[in-house]
This record gives C-alpha cells, sequence and structure tokens, in this order.
DNA sequence: GCGCTCCGTTCAGGTCGATGTCAGCTTGAG
DNA sequence: CTCAAGCTGACATCGACCTGAACGGAGCGC
C-alpha cells in the first residue's frame, strides 16, 4: 500500500513515516501542500495522512479542493488536541478519520486498518454537523461531546436528515425512511419529531425549507 | 508485526487471518499445536492466537509448557461462547486476554493493539468501571475494594457489560454469552440479571437504553 | 435418604417511557 | 388579508422493562 504523509513538523513526520514503513507501506513525505501535489500527479495513493497544520495553506482546503473533485482516496487527518473545531471540520470536509496529536503509534496502525479496510461507499462510523454527532454503529448521539439523549425515532430523523449533510430532506423522504411500505399516511409525525429534536440539538439547527422540507445547519 | 494463529477451524482461521493481515500484520496459521510448534521453531512471533479447543491436544497445556519455557509472548486466546472456566483457566495459565467466539473483527483489532501495547507481563486479570472490579482469574468481584457477593450468572452478565467498558451491550448479545447454542429463547432472564446486579452495584450503576441494551456507568 | 440452602429460571402484575394523534396556534407566501 | 403549511403542548396507548414471588433442581451436611 502507498501512503502519502503530509506534515511539516520533522520529527513527528519521521516517526510516522517509519512506524507506517514498518507496518509494510511505501511512504512518500511530503512537508508542504506544494509538494504533496506534485507527489500526487506522479502517483497514486491508496491513503493520504494529512496534518491540518501547514506552512503554506489550509490543509483543510486541500481535503476540500480533493473531495469537490470527486477524488475518494481515504483520508486521515492529524490534528492539535485543542482543535476540536478542526476534526469536526475534517470530517464534514471529507476525512475518514482523525488522529490528535500526539497519538500512539499503535493507534495509527488501527486507523490506517480501520479506514482502508472500509469499503468506498460504505458509510462512515459516525456522520455530523457542527457540534451535534451520530454514531452509526452504536446508533448513540454526541452533542458538544457529550451523550445526547436521544430516542430511535428520533435518531433515524436526524440521520436522515444528516445523511444528507446540509441538504434539504422532504417530510416524506423522511417518513420513507422510517416507515416500512404500510407507510403511515396522515398526521404529523415527522413534524412533532422534528419538533422534539429542535429542543434537544437547539431551536434553530434545523431549518425549515417550506413546501420542501428541512435542512440541517452547521450552527444555529 | 509477526502474528502466529493456531486455529484448526477453516472457516474462522481464514477470517482471522484476512483480517490480522489487512492490519499489517503478518501471519501465519497453525491447525495443528505440532504445526504451532514446528512454526515456532524457525520464527518468533509478537503475539499468539490461540484457539483453545484443537484436534491434538489441548491449548491449555500448550500454554502452560510455554510459560514454563519462560516466553513472555503475549498470547490471546480465542474460547467458545459457554466455556467459561476455558477462559479462566486460560488466564491462569498464562494467556494475556482473550476473546470469546463468536467476535468481532474489529474487537479482534482492539484487544490485539491494547496487548501488544501493554507492557509484556502485565496482563488484563482484572475489568473495573468506577469502583467496581472484576477479577477475571479469580471470578470475583470487589467494590469500594471489599469482596462483592456474586452468583456465577451475575458474574457472567457483569463481564459482558464490562468488557465492553461503557458500551452499550444488548440483551440478545448478553443472551449470547451466557448460553450455547441452544438459545433460550423466551423469558426475561436477562432483566432479572441486571435487577439483581442493581441491588448489588448500585441501582443506577447500569443505565437502561430502552431498545438497545444495557450500559455501565461509572457513577451512580 | 432427608432436610436444608442456594441458585437459576419462570411468571404475573406493575411501571414508565416512547410513540403517534389531535387540536389549536403561528407563520409565511401570494 | 387569506389560507395552507407548519409548530407545539397535551394525551391515550402500547410495549419494553422492572420486580417480587415462587418453583424446582443441585449440592451439602447429617
Amino acid at each position: 500500500m502507498r501512503v502519502l504523509l503530509i506534515e511539516d513538523d520533522t520529527l513527528l513526520g519521521a516517526a510516522v513515516r517509519d512506524h507506517v514503513l514498518a507496518d509494510g507501506h511505501a511512504v512518500d513525505w511530503a512537508r508542504r501542500l506544494q509538494e504533496a501535489e506534485d507527489c500526487r500527479a506522479v502517483a497514486t495513493y491508496s491513503l493520504l495522512l494529512l496534518d491540518l497544520m501547514l506552512p503554506d495553506g489550509r490543509g483543510l482546503d486541500f481535503l476540500r479542493q480533493l473531495r469537490a473533485r470527486g477524488d475518494i482516496t481515504p483520508v486521515i487527518i492529524l490534528t492539535a488536541r485543542d482543535q476540536l473545531s478542526d476534526r469536526i471540520a475534517g470530517l464534514n470536509a471529507g476525512a475518514d478519520d482523525y488522529l490528535v496529536k500526539p497519538f500512539e503509534l499503535a493507534e495509527l496502525s488501527a486507523r490506517i486498518g480501520s479506514v482502508t479496510r472500509r469499503a468506498v461507499g460504505q458509510p462512515a462510523t459516525s456522520l455530523s454537523i457542527g457540534d451535534v454527532t451520530l454514531q452509526l454503529a452504536e446508533r448513540s448521539a454526541t452533542r458538544k461531546g457529550r451523550a445526547l439523549p436521544i430516542t430511535a425515532r428520533e435518531w433515524a430523523v436526524l440521520e436522515a436528515l444528516l445523511s444528507r449533510h446540509a441538504g434539504v430532506v422532504s417530510k416524506s423522504e423522511i417518513e420513507e425512511r422510517l416507515y416500512a411500505l404500510d407507510a403511515e399516511v396522515e398526521s404529523n409525525t415527522i413534524e412533532v419529531y422534528v419538533a422534539r429534536l429542535r429542543k434537544k440539538i437547539g431551536h434553530d439547527r434545523i431549518l425549515t425549507e417550506r413546501g420542501l422540507g428541512y435542512r440541517l445547519v452547521r450552527e444555529g
């Protein structure tokens, strides 16, 4: 497996490179985004390890551009311990996973394994927007990192909304997602659940697009 | 890292091998203890994955001999779901950790990570959350350092919960762990044990996640 | 064997939270 | 302004869950 490491710190970069090499992967090490672009021009990588704080620009923008171009190469971002917003932004920008510095090298191996094992197109383990995160595997949700008490139906509605990031989701789409074919035709159940969700995650986190549906927003 | 997998079941063995390979480790797969000995004669391993039920002898004796020879290679044992006594015997014989079949491959990765990260010779002899501790080898439990009178079934339920730290464990998962294949289909046995455990360790140390399962908390 | 205790399991009845429905109100487009 | 779309508090219902009690089997001391 060929890995592109994008990291400006010499010490950390060398440690990561050696460890990933020891795991049996080929590693190219770029110290700047420009170098990273050059590497990508001449080689194809199975995985990118991307530090978000780099001397020549925001790693985040690099990642966004990558995804905007339709590139689905797995990306693991490396962020500073206190930059929680960076991690969230990174995931929203299309990162597959993240590691908080300083991290155990063994942890790096585990993340590399899980990210590359995950089939392309398979849903990630969590969905989030702003400070609200949905753990898909656990069927749980957190807000600002703390557990958010949420019922099964509420969770499903939130997942339906989150699955389209900040896009509009119609009421009928949500209904189809919540109920089997024996649809509930009448009543305003979805409206009720949206109201209940708003109470829990913030009233203005869910916008109403009249006649179209609902839309999540990053910040209320 | 080089791993020796000792497992006679073809299906399970192949799955484990592929998964550990995907994690970046080298894997040698022995179907019998004799093969395992041969492998160990020509290679050095960082980790052994040892099934205790093998056609040509007790894996337990293999493990005991290993330790008697002073070998401190980490060993994770794989045991059938209802062989609780095997697990305990395995830990007493010098295993570093164990996995109950069937297990999630992701769980395997996690255990491999933690076992190898852990300094050699510091096996996980106990699990704990808050002031409640389970001694795996002794099959006993303590609360606030004092012995907690507990029955076998209660212990098993608590172990099932603790094995996932503070994560949610479903009733069916607990059932699968307590009973062999001839599952008990009806009755609310698990609920009863949860109730009894609550009486002993504190009513609100075990949260009910409606429709999902149960979850331990550090503080009641 | 006999009586005893302990443990695992089952059962019945009670509790409580999740769900869906509705009525009356608010809001925004035209 | 008018009216449809949407919002929200209240509430009946239902099923998941809790719990005390009881039953029967296993083990043990005598």
